[in-house]
DNA sequence: CGATCATGCAAAAACGTATCGGCGATCGGT
DNA sequence: ACCGATCGCCGATACGTTTTTGCATGATCG
């Protein structure tokens, strides 16, 4: 009997309580711990037969693997982390809310069909938080928006684990790659559009942070307008703050210079554009031309239905995910150089995602129409105005 | 020389490439393996001097313990699962979008706060992408409105890992606690607002899934109507169909017994009664009140303004996360009753919410007005509600 | 002055898996 | 019938912590 072989077991051959482990399986179904780890993970060479019958074992006794115990040994956890941005006390601003649920959402998608799960993990707050992110074991991570010089990108670059951003990092910020829409040709699309429609003099409503994208949104405004040879129009608010975009509204049309057509960089501006035109007696889109950047399906109701700036954070999703996860698996099986705590690597690629502008009456003068306008990528053509019948609302991009 | 004995060091002394462990900290420190993590982790005896030092050395080779082995060791992973119901290929169904993101907020800043983070889970799918489940050591996890015989909270609460729902559970699903609001108290609510409104019959827009939301409400309105003396009138349509909810307003203020008040059970039917009203030239709230259930902001500067029914989800969603982690660490701390895998518990305890009337112009007849109406969870309740005051209020709304 | 005790630290045993190397047995070829 | 190759399986080790046990050393007390 191999009885008296086994009282090589590991310390005590007492039941572990609970669970099953692999040794348990082993034994019930006569075979080595290896021999259970081949056979339920593929590998090795094993008939079909031990196969069958070690997974049937193991079936019976309800062994589930340690996924931490995996983790440890193998190194791959399998985990992404998804930094959201916190403001004050509570994850995420409003501003992002539906961009970032939409985001979040394809990110999500994107990497269960891979395999891999995401983990929700706030951005550097200088607090003690900082102390979950080393409680969990992650294979890379998706940051939003990065700050500067955000220490926890920087962490976690040193400590060899792939940072994918999603918004162009500023700074000298060492992420793995990036994601972004090519903001400028945009905004650049969005205002001639705007021109064409009539507009004289468009006004901006932006933001007071220094983000990526208002600061990039925000010079192309200014640089249009130079060229346009129109005096910039705008107001600036803190985009966080979730009343304070109609007090913005309201002082932007409440100004000598009015504007005639108005671009919001935030989500709440339509809605609250229209709010303010009403109260000034302006009938949009008769006096006033509106555009909004939202990913809200409520703007193709309200009345007017309001012109928007999609970002396609689906789309913006999806990439950083696969470029995330490409460079992990790269890492990994690349083989070859095996990356040393010391040496940083450089951005190694990014991926630059058109926007779409989907038009609709409060933008344009002539009586109704609707159409959609992509801006691609890298064409930096003012605006190849591809008019497209009203597509039926695709599943995710 | 200590030298000497250090040749004990497991197997070969080369470096483990990379990070620095434990070990390494120790050897730097010229300390043991036991009194670094003791210094770390403020466990053992030991004077602040070689506490400090360890500290500080630690701190100079950038260690990080790995969070692989210490979850192998304790069994806690400070992981809380989070399972999104799916439609088809994607996350979570449209008319779901602004309550889970809500919850889904609240529930991270909560979890965060206690320390544990959130992983995003696909719900059951019988694909084969329930092995991302096993790939993730969870301590405990939450799953909203799981369907009768969830598969996976089964097999979780066969593992011994707490399960708690938002949403009643229907079916015999041993969940371990669960969190919702007073769906009939709610309903019954608003339509007595309604009623008192002046509107002498009210429709409804529900869904055709089965899911406990759309049961209760529904149910809910059928038995007003019969102690209202007043026919039921209804449109149900799939309210996972993003395009759907405007087909069903409009064949709801098509019908010959027109309705003068209407609810919408979902997020976007508001919009989409509003715009299928101007269609029919009714007006709000002269010939048509209006009131839907939803969390979005938008309906607080629609035209008119709509008065809406919020869940509170951010509420829910920490009372879902409190009640979890209590169960945890209660299961872990508790002690004496050690969890086999045959008992199962039921659940342990649920928590009632209240819901929120936010009324607006649309509702109302007279002139504008504008109040909240808090329907209180325990006052209605067809059932001896066993209300547990938990844990403290929170600092979330 | 000897016994007791608190103090400061270390050795070693787990936790549950993946994997490298190897060992006997069978097989095919000459 | 001998020999190398292949097949089917196993033992042992490492992954990096936490925790239990226990050994010295000096201080305190009777």
């Amino acid at each position: 009997m191999t009885a008296a072989k086994h009282q090589v077991t590991r310390g005590t051959g007492r039941r572990t309580s609970g669970r099953a482990g692999i040794r348990d399986v082993a034994a019930a179904a006569g075979v080595s711990i290896t021999t259970v780890s081949d056979a339920l993970n593929g590998k090795g060479r094993l008939p079909d037969a031990t196969r069958r019958h070690v997974r049937t074992v193991a079936d019976r006794l309800g062994y589930r693997p340690s996924a931490a115990a995996r983790t440890l040994r193998t190194g791959k956890s399998g985990l992404i982390g998804l930094t959201v941005t916190t403001y004050g006390e509570e994850p995420f601003t409003f501003t992002e809310f539906a961009y970032f649920a939409e985001m979040a959402r394809a990110a999500t998608s994107a990497a269960l069909a891979r395999g891999y799960a995401l983990v929700i993990l706030p951005a550097a707050s200088q607090h003690r938080e900082f102390d979950v992110w080393s409680n969990v074991a992650l294979d890379g991570t998706v940051v939003i928006d990065p700050s500067d010089h955000d220490p926890v990108v920087t962490e976690l670059v040193r400590q060899g684990i792939p940072v994918v951003s999603d918004g162009r990092p500023g700074g000298s910020l060492p992420v793995t790659a990036w994601v972004d829409n090519d903001h400028e040709a945009a905004v650049t699309g969005l205002l001639d559009h705007l021109a064409a429609g009539g507009a004289r003099r468009i006004g901006l409503l932006t933001g007071t942070s220094t983000d990526t994208y208002t600061r990039l949104s925000t010079t192309a405004y200014l640089n249009w307008c130079e060229r346009a040879r129109q005096d910039p129009v705008y107001e600036a608010y803190p985009a966080h703050d979730p009343c304070a975009s109609a007090v913005a509204a309201d002082r932007l049309l409440a100004r000598p210079d009015r504007p005639d057509a108005v671009y919001g960089l935030f989500d709440p501006n339509g809605t609250d554009l229209l709010a303010a035109a009403r109260r000034y007696g302006l009938r949009v889109p008769d006096d006033l031309l509106v555009v909004c950047c939202s990913e809200s399906g409520v703007y193709a109701t309200t009345e007017p239905p309001i012109t928007t700036l999609s970002l396609k954070p689906g789309r913006i999703g999806t990439a950083v995910i696969h470029l995330l996860i490409d460079a992990i698996e790269g890492a990994a099986g690349g083989g070859g150089k095996r990356q040393t705590a010391g040496s940083v690597p450089q951005a190694q690629g990014h991926q630059v995602m058109p926007t779409e502008l989907i038009v609709r009456a409060s933008s344009q003068r002539s009586p109704r129409a609707s159409a959609r306008t992509t801006v691609p990528a890298p064409a930096r053509s003012p605006r190849p105005t591809v008019a497209v019948p009203r597509t039926p609302p695709a599943a995710d991009q």
